[in-house]
DNA sequence: ATGAAAGCGCTAACAT
DNA sequence: ATGTTAGCGCTTTCAT
């Protein structure tokens, strides 16, 4: 380990150098109320001149506030706007991420590394954790660790039913209906939703509000597809080719939306000609691919809304009760979608 | 303040639970030798069963080692790809950044928020840090501050003559050379370098080994311009309406190659058929941008590097003589450069 | 192999 | 308005 001959100037140098006791240091250098201006002037003008720097550490363990905010969140560019819209509240409140993405390692470690950055953050006393949440039963176990020592809790992006805490994320059901209203009053009536797994609440969410819709909505009709990789291209060969095939399709990414794409290119199924496509998320678009008619998920209104969130609860003196704060998103129309016919 | 009523286990407490002084807890704990592998699981044993986490503020005040890092780069897509591979060095070493964005704030305080940021780190007693600097004069301060405390300092992509610290960033010369010399065998011969100001490192060394190639070929010829958007309008006109008219444009990076792009295009002049474009970075295109050739800094690489490079000097047992790590960035042909003629 | 005791740099009562 | 004292949770001598 490296040995440190860093100028260690303590509050006891400034104390002795300023003729006065530790405590009044301490007063002074943390603005508790009781002392004069005069010596006042006095300690910041020694501290000043030694340079002197407060170790965080210690004032951190006394004070219970280290002023960090532990974060965690996948490595994508979606998750980088939410993280610059936290930045922006952080960095004006004296509050600095501890950071580190998701990564759930393969296999043969029962343990994951998620595990790890969790204890790390709890073990350097973060004065809350705001991160997106992966599957629900895989995590529930750090969940309680967090919970048991009253961290306060913010999960972003992605909910968890079955675990009550802070919740600050995109509006996925009014996603959901505005995508198919759009797609109605283009005419269409065939649809295709394409999700993730069941667990997946942002998948879920827009699915619900995509289908509420569809059910108000005379002669629409809605199926579903849960992608995987291995089967899509017979799955949508399947529902394409067969009876009273949809003429749109409504991905709950732009990632998906971008492999369906990239399927129904190579099938030579034209867009929008063919079938309307619609994705999520408004992701930036590669050389050559189509543009895509998609939603803006104000990722940096969400990194904000979090942040401030979680200012108000490191903040409370008690634990409040799970607050739910949801980012309406916005319908952005590209040639993806077109009218029916 | 909070009140935090957390379940406060301390080695206190899984010393009476278990029968031992602290000392010993400790020892066991923290792995230190002389201790019978009884009590170990004994100790463990307890520790587990209170759900004892370590208090990392207090063990790495003692120990001077706290296991964060401080990072400090700008927001963008670039730099994310280089925390995310100093991510993927830093997890498996029991390291964790505390990130911040450079943001330099407009005017009326004298003093940065870059300034508060980096007393933050150093007020948390972070290990080492790493941090892409802007401007050399600006920020001379802050690195003396780093520097007197003896905190290993990284800096990343932008390179400062006056500072001499560690260094990891793009072989920019070697990306200067490559550019020309793929230019010179398209048949160019005028070119001309569209660069930031002098102050920026990675702009100057793209210029010198591009200039390099020309000053070795026959008849080439090269011309330089600082890229400044009010004006880059007229200059470009200028240059191209006048004697010897460059065919080709080299640009520090993608951004200012982008930009070059639609003045161009809104002055009717085709690209790659009047003129060749070369950017660098090789930064995600947006819709109906042109495929741009353009180099791969290979950012994760860079951050790794970096990483690897700070996970030595905080480990070191005294400061190391200035390290220069440099990746060398990859050429990536696309249709913006074309033969001459 | 374990214990006792000092101290890390600071905050927070409690005095004066 | 300032000083005194007792911790905070841990590591680190120094004993035994």
């Amino acid at each position: 380990m490296r040995i440190r001959n860093r100028n260690k100037v303590t509050m006891k140098d400034i104390a002795e150098e300023a003729g006065v006791t530790l405590s009044t240091v301490s007063r002074v250098l943390s603005q508790k109320p009781g002392y004069a201006e005069e010596t006042r002037e006095k300690i910041f003008g020694v501290a000043n001149r030694l340079k002197y720097r407060p170790n965080a550490l210690i004032r951190g363990m006394q004070t219970g506030h280290t002023g960090m905010a532990g974060v965690m969140v996948p490595a994508s560019g979606f998750y980088s706007g939410i993280v610059d819209g936290m930045h922006q509240v952080f960095v004006n409140n004296n509050t600095i991420m501890l950071l580190s993405w998701n990564i759930r390692i393969e296999s043969n470690r029962e343990d994951t590394l998620e595990r790890q950055i969790i204890h790390q953050m709890v073990d350097l006393r973060a004065d809350g954790i705001i991160l997106r949440p992966g599957s629900e039963e895989f995590e529930r176990p750090y969940f309680e660790e967090i919970w048991e020592r009253d961290i306060p809790l913010i999960l972003v992006d992605r909910h968890l039913t079955k675990i009550s805490t802070h919740f600050v994320g995109t509006d996925d059901q009014a996603g959901g209906r505005a995508a198919a209203e759009h797609l109605i009053a283009l005419g269409h009536r065939s649809m295709l939703f394409v999700g993730a797994h069941q667990s997946v609440s942002t998948s879920r969410g827009r699915e619900e509000g995509f289908r509420r819709v569809m059910s108000q909505s005379p002669n629409a009709y809605c199926r579903s597809l849960v992608y995987q990789a291995e089967t899509i291209r017979d799955d949508l060969a399947a529902l394409l080719g067969g009876e009273n095939a949809p003429t749109a399709i409504f991905c709950y990414n732009d990632e998906t939306a971008r492999k369906i794409e990239s399927v129904l290119r190579a099938a030579g199924i034209s867009i929008p000609k063919d079938v309307s496509l619609i994705g999520f998320g408004n992701m930036p678009v590669y050389d050559e691919q189509l543009p895509l008619t998609t939603f803006d998920q104000h990722q940096s209104e969400i990194g904000k809304t979090a942040a401030e969130l979680y200012l108000e609860c490191t903040s409370a003196e008690t634990r409040s009760s799970p607050q739910i704060r949801m980012i309406k998103p916005d319908l952005i129309i590209r040639s993806s979608t077109a009218p029916l016919g």
